[in-house]
DNA sequence: TAAGATTTGTTCGTATGTATC
DNA sequence: GGATACATACGAACAAATCTT
């Protein structure tokens, strides 16, 4: 359970990260959920016999990985918290901040997995979430007349597909395409990767995406996932006019 | 860049979460590059107007995301380090601690990852790492005798996969197969998933890794992906015997 | 090998802030 | 408002690691 490697050598760590890890230990023996409440800096001191500081070290790197959440005041605390899915991205988006990922790269990637989640999606979904998803679709209906309006529609077009995300059953499917689409929204806002205004393409991407929610709701699999393949290459051209390297900046936690 | 909830009663960040996002600042304004130095406590202390175990606590958040590194002694302080693969896999396994996923959910993503990864990789690969995936293969020649052989033979063939991941160009797909590996080599490990004992499956198991070493050296993209979806599909088999669910436990750092 | 310098690591005592009753 | 139970923050001292000479 723990790093297995043979240590030729360990680094040694330092006190704060081996009492994380007992605390770790601690509720993974216990089998403590989501809200849980973990004992209190006095009883850890006694628990572990080191000082105030080392557990709150040790609490804070719980905490920076989203393991617990911590409240003052009576009744307060540290209690397990599940790690949230906003957090998951932020801490693989740090991951990706040393590599040089390309638009092709997440496209590559977007390019096979959004069109079997929206195979798997077809027919599974309720009235209220087409309905929903035709919503989104529809808060741009007319080709953007700014640089500024077809900021804000790509960014839409990318909520529908963090929404589509959302309904998955596959938690794996619905973390990735989310963060992919995290990924692409931090591009188009922080540089202006959405310029080449094509009225076009703009027009084909909405016409793709009513036609999907048609496919959804109609139960079709397979065209839902060929209208999302042919959606993805579509996007992808749009984009890959420009060949900027995406995440060159730690992202927020 | 930064969190951005508009605020209805803001959960106010502790001192050492502000200190962490204002050594990412600062960091980030400089443009500091992997194995830059950051100031020492002392005059992390001066620069921030806070006490040392504020300072303290903020580094441990970094660190825990793998953000910094920190050496003892003369020449020693705290230094910008890239996040390691390592580590962004074990911080997004435990996300994936609190989700309910299943054997059949990995497969799913597997199923349209792997064969993408396997198609653009061929022709791509130097006679060296031919050689390399053909090693990994040969590792375990004949049909298990033990479960523990099984086991041994399981988490090879996982090594492959791996492996394979390496050679990408596209750190997306690197680490996504990667991280699938490592999901099920944790799952062989800690349950005993791999006892069907299943003679015929093992055997065309081997035979896929070889053929698609041979398509790869060959340059046979299409051919790739073929045997890739096939092996994917065997190997799903072999485990949906079990319906265990996966990553009930938290993961080391 | 040993001593000294430098920098992080750990502890303790005390005081303050905050939420609940 | 006051008492209580928590976490939060500070400062000073000492310990340990590691580099240099």
């Amino acid at each position: 359970m723990s790093d297995p490697a043979p240590s030729p050598a360990r680094p040694r760590r330092s006190r704060p990260v081996q009492v994380a890890d007992q605390i770790k230990d601690w509720v993974v023996e216990r089998d403590l959920k989501q809200g849980a409440k973990l004992p209190n800096e006095a009883e850890m001191i006694a628990l572990f016999r080191v000082s105030k500081g080392t557990v709150r070290e040790a609490m804070r790197i719980l905490e920076a990985q989203g393991l617990i959440v911590t409240r003052t005041g009576p009744g307060g605390g540290s209690f397990v918290g599940e790690v949230s899915l906003e957090r998951a991205k932020s801490l693989l988006a740090n991951y990706f901040y040393f590599q040089d990922l390309s638009v092709s790269d997440v496209y590559q990637m977007r390019k096979v997995v959004e069109p079997e989640l929206a195979a798997s999606l077809a027919g599974k979904l309720s009235p209220a979430q087409i309905k929903e998803l035709r919503l989104l679709v529809q808060e741009y209906p007319a080709p953007a007349q700014s640089p500024e309006e077809e900021r804000d529609q790509h960014i839409a077009s990318l909520r529908f597909h963090a929404k589509l995300a959302e309904y998955s059953a596959n938690p794996l499917l619905t973390f990735m395409v989310s963060f992919m689409a995290r990924i692409l929204t931090d591009l188009t806002v922080y540089r202006r990767l959405y310029e080449p205004h094509n009225v076009e393409l703009w027009a084909r991407g909405r016409r793709h995406q009513l036609d999907l929610v048609d496919a959804l709701e109609a139960g079709e699999a397979e065209r839902a996932s060929a209208i999302m393949r042919s959606h993805m290459e579509g996007a992808e051209r749009l984009m890959q006019a420009q060949e900027a390297r995406v995440m060159r900046r730690f992202m927020a936690v």
